[in-house]
Order: C-alpha cells, then sequence, then structure tokens
DNA sequence: TTCAAACCTTGATTCGACTCAACAATTTAT
DNA sequence: ATAAATTGTTGAGTCGAATCAAGGTTTGAA
C-alpha cells in the first residue's frame, strides 16, 4: 500500500454535506476523536452481525456494502465512494450491521465513535438537523431502489442506473465512468452479469450507448430515457 | 363516517416511540400545532409529487402508500397502522412525496407541521436523538426488504412476512391476523395474488400453517422459519 | 514478460413467477 | 335479504431472467 498524504479531518470534515453545517469548532472537536483507518484491496472492515460503535467516511477508496446469501454468492447492497459515508442508521440503532464492509481498492476512512457525535448533536441543533436530512436522503434512495426491484424490468434499471451516473439535465453527449467492474454493478442490480452483459449489447444494439470497457457513452439523454423494452 | 371520540394530542404523543422521550412542555408545545385530519376509506391523503409540509401520525385505522406503476396497477410499499409514523423524510428533504397515500379505512390522523418540529427540534436535543433513531429504524427496515426483494424467493418472502407478524420468539402455536387483505399484501411483497394463493396452498399443505380467512396459524414457529422451498 | 486468475461475452436450456381465464367465496351497499 | 362488487382460488400456458457451459479478454501478480 503506497504511503498516502497527511490527512486533515478538519477540511475533510468541512467539505462533507453531514459536517459543512457544523460551527468551526465543533469540527474540531469532532476531529479530535476521529480516527483514520486503512485497510487494502479485498479487506474486511466489519460483517454483518458486528456491533457499530461509530461511522465511517471514505476518504480515497470504495467500500462494497454486502449481504452473504445463504448459498455463498454475495449481493451488492452499496458502492461507497470517497467522500460518502455510510454506517449511521446502524449507529444510533445499537443493534449489529445488516450488511458487510468490503474495500474495493486500498482504502482510507475515517472513523466517527458515537461518542463524539452525541457531543454534537446535544450542543449543536443544526447539526441534528444535517443529520436528519442525511438519513433522510439516504431514505429517500432507498425507497427509490425498492421501486426499482418491484415493478421495473432488468433492462429499466439499468437504464435508471445509467441514468443515474450521468450529471444532472445533460443533455447531448455523455460519457459515464462505471465506479466499478460490471460484475459488481450486475449484483447492486440484482442481476447476472449474463443478463447485464446481453442488456448492454441490446443498448448498444439500438444505438442508445456504446460501451468501450468501464465508459458508456449516451449519444442522447433523452432517448435513452424514453426507451421502453 | 361515524362520529369520533375526542382525541387529545398529548396523550396520543406520549405514547408514541418517537414523542415519548420529549419533556411534557415540549409535547404541549407540538400538540398545539397539530391539526387532526379525518378521511374515508379509498380517500387519498397526497399524491405522488406534492409537497411535504409535516407529517402524519395514524390515531386510528390505515394507510397504505402506493406508487402507481405506469402499467396501471399500483405496488404497495407499506401499509400503516395505528400509533405509526409516516412521511418524516420527505419532509426534511424539501421535497415531493415519491408515493402517493390512501386510507384503507376510515382513519383519523394528526398532521404535525414541519415548523413546529424545528421548533423542538432546536430546543431538545433528545428530541433530536429520537427522531434519528425513529428514521434510522425505519431505514434498517427498508435494507431488509431490498434484501428481500433481491436475494429470497417469493416463498422465502412470505414466510419472512409471516414471521416478522408473530410476537418476538414465541415458540409454540402461535396465530398472526393479517393486517388486510391478501391482494394488498401480495403488493406489498411484490408478488401476485394468484402466486400468495398458491404459496399459502402449498405451505398449508406442509402442515406449516393453516389459513382460516385473515387468521394464519402458525403451529411451530421455528418448522416454519426453517423450511426451506 | 509471462502466466494465472478474474472478468466478460455468447449460446442453449431450464424454471419460477406472471398472465389469462374461469369460477367460488366473501364483503359491501342497497 | 339480496344483488353487486370485491376478493380469493385453481388451472393452463407463456415469458423473462437464471443457470449451465464454453470460450475470449483483461488484469495483476510473480
Amino acid at each position: 500500500m503506497p504511503s498516502p498524504p497527511p490527512i486533515n479531518p478538519v477540511e475533510v470534515f468541512a467539505r462533507l454535506p453531514l459536517f459543512s453545517a457544523l460551527q468551526p469548532e465543533q469540527r474540531q472537536r469532532l476531529a479530535e476523536h476521529t480516527r483514520e483507518q486503512r485497510i487494502s484491496r479485498g479487506e474486511t472492515l466489519f460483517r454483518r452481525g458486528d456491533m457499530a460503535n461509530g461511522f465511517y467516511v471514505v476518504i480515497f477508496g470504495q467500500i462494497k456494502l454486502v449481504i452473504d446469501s445463504p448459498q455463498g454468492d454475495e449481493k451488492v447492497v452499496e458502492i461507497i465512494n470517497q467522500r460518502q459515508s455510510f454506517g449511521e442508521a446502524v449507529m444510533f440503532l445499537n443493534r449489529p450491521y445488516p450488511v458487510s464492509a468490503v474495500s474495493l481498492n486500498d482504502t482510507l476512512l475515517l472513523h466517527v465513535p458515537k461518542s463524539a457525535l452525541d457531543d454534537s448533536l446535544t450542543q449543536d441543533p443544526t447539526f441534528a438537523k444535517a443529520m436528519l436530512a442525511g438519513l433522510s436522503a439516504r431514505l429517500h434512495a432507498l425507497v427509490k431502489d425498492v421501486e426499482a426491484y418491484s415493478i421495473r424490468s432488468t433492462t429499466q434499471r439499468v437504464i435508471g442506473y445509467l441514468l443515474q451516473q450521468c450529471p444532472d439535465e445533460a443533455n447531448g453527449e455523455v460519457t459515464v465512468e462505471l465506479p466499478t467492474s460490471k460484475l459488481l454493478i450486475a449484483s447492486r442490480l440484482s442481476i447476472t452479469p449474463e443478463t447485464l452483459s446481453r442488456i448492454f449489447g441490446k443498448l448498444q444494439q439500438g444505438d442508445l450507448i456504446r460501451v468501450q470497457g468501464r465508459s458508456v457513452i449516451i449519444p442522447n439523454v433523452k432517448a435513452l430515457q424514453d426507451f421502453v423494452e
């Protein structure tokens, strides 16, 4: 693992949506209780069933949250990228993690302990509101997921995923960079890699996308949105 | 609609998990800004796309949260019973509702406006924590749902639903009362009524359950848990 | 640089759940 | 009490996506 540049948690926090509303002194206090954690590719950060005593922020690298199915194969619930956080909900509930967390790359994280957070919550009402908004956003995204899983076909889910990666309301030609392998993206979408491959093939046939490795070129975002089966 | 008994919001709040941690004076303040709302069976409380400016608590009756699919049929996301609340997440986000809300029975609700809540959040840090825990619990439940939709078969989902309705760790014979029609429960589980009927039939054949109208008798909870296909 | 492992694609086949259809049973309204 | 509407069951047929299988390609470790 390469030796990383030094990290200043206060600066990191200042750019996180969750913490940006905090008073600088609050951020400073929070930073003091924060612990850096490095893990290399393929390592497990925590397992389903472990107890949570804080939450994580990804500084660089990627983490996948997965459910291990009884049959041995795993289902990716979410892929966490730079600047994103995870584990807040479980922390507040004092319950074991419902998913396992495994790194996809060498990854640097910050761990924010619950105790430090309790402190900030008590002292700064705006912080509580920011966290409520953060959790709400995640809830919203999950409702969308449930919707996708339950009433949309595999093709519609793939299209939805691609559109979600697009910068908002890009009109002309857009290139989407897949954040990870097609294998994992298929799992994230709850389809098999074979099916994903065939759907990409079908969309390519219809000139709706062009796939080159991990780059997907969408010549016309609107056309892709309007595509039905 | 029958004339209902008078409601005292303060007493109602005292029994809600979300509000039970509040100081009595806080509850009183909250109650003053609360509005009662009665709707009769089949009425729409709000539609997907409407803006939220507060959240709801069901006093009696039932509400279904649904997504209307493009094909005209609808998917039930959640069935809200007495004492449960909904709409908090959307309120915090200042976004339109992602679902519509329709009553299943004559229903009495309380509407708590965002402004009143903001007040409580600022003044009482324990309240903020209670709300965070509430949202977290909902998030947790949704992750479970995603898990169910994506890696469990229809039969496993039905069994999971039945077990969820059981009082925790009841060992011998348990009777589960379905909260609503099989039609709606099927939709909640994202399966067709036909499939639900067949699954009930299959489980009945195996002496794992006995269905009588809306009552489901589970002779042996453990046996049902262990059933695989 | 080479080799092994992981990833991706394509084809043939299977299977679970949906659709369509007909009818029975239960609710609800009159 | 009765009709109408909704809800629930059962059977036959279909279809979408998974599985199984085999070969090609990229990645990354030695």
